[in-house]
DNA sequence: ACAAGTTGAGTACAGTTGTACTTTTAGCGA
DNA sequence: TCGCTAAAAGTACAACTGTACTCAACTTGT
């Protein structure tokens, strides 16, 4: 259904910032890109391009101007992304990528209540075998 | 410290596979590949190459053949391509991740338990302040 | 001792990616 | 109306990737 071009780094980095601005021009875009993540405007330029191209980003002629938007849904592309890394990097298995999660980096108190909460909802449903 | 070049796909799933075998001629990583992972013999030859270009892995000469090895662990690279992952596609924000996780896969039952016994460790962490 | 098979080393080659420069174009202020 | 400027469009180009072929050298079974 879906045989869309994989997503590169500078590519992705791009796509957030769209995912964000909702729509924008490059020079939108270009202004947009977290300070950290300093590009060329030709390079944002290209990286749109790309976009297109790939089927992520759809462009619409404004006069002589064009705005862009995103043509996926954000949560789509993650979950894809997350799928993929899982798959990639741990075989698919759930629990030694989540270990790997929680062990190399401090989780804050909220985090733990928030996680908490998700397993309690977790057994729950499964309790219902929703 | 540490500005190993990055992994590519190839050349991880190759990579895998000697994390498994411990160590192994180029023959044998060909043989252990993963099923649905079928690549020429001489493709696996080049990404061992790279791999050792890189600095992943190491060769040791046995006679005119090599053995090849890991140089680095398991471990430490899955956990620095977590935590590039995090970065890249969560801006590091940890819940948005594990969201996308448990939502995009059942999870089975045992998981469920396994992740309760995980966020009670950290709670209790958390208490004793370790 | 030779043919057959396994290895290692070298070479290939097109597609993707990161990163940008250059050229063209059209709207706007003076 | 005319040059300036900001976008769009086109071009560039080396490094990295996926994927493999070729050839030389050595090993082993007969």
């Amino acid at each position: 259904m879906d045989p869309r071009p994989t997503l590169s780094r500078g590519e992705t980095e791009v796509l957030k910032v769209l995912w964000d601005l909702e729509k924008g021009s490059v020079g939108e875009i270009h202004a947009a890109m977290p300070d950290d993540r300093v590009m060329d405007y030709s390079t944002v330029q290209t990286y749109v391009r790309r976009l297109v191209a790939k089927g992520y980003v759809s462009a619409q002629r404004i006069g002589r101007n064009k705005i862009y938007r995103s043509a996926v849904r954000k949560h789509e592309i993650l979950g894809e992304a997350v799928d993929d890394f899982l798959e990639r990097m741990f075989d698919g298995q759930l629990m030694p990528m989540v270990r790997h999660l929680v062990d190399s980096r401090k989780v804050t108190p909220e985090e733990i209540e928030d996680l908490m909460k998700i397993v309690k909802q977790l057994r729950r449903e499964q309790n219902d075998d929703v």
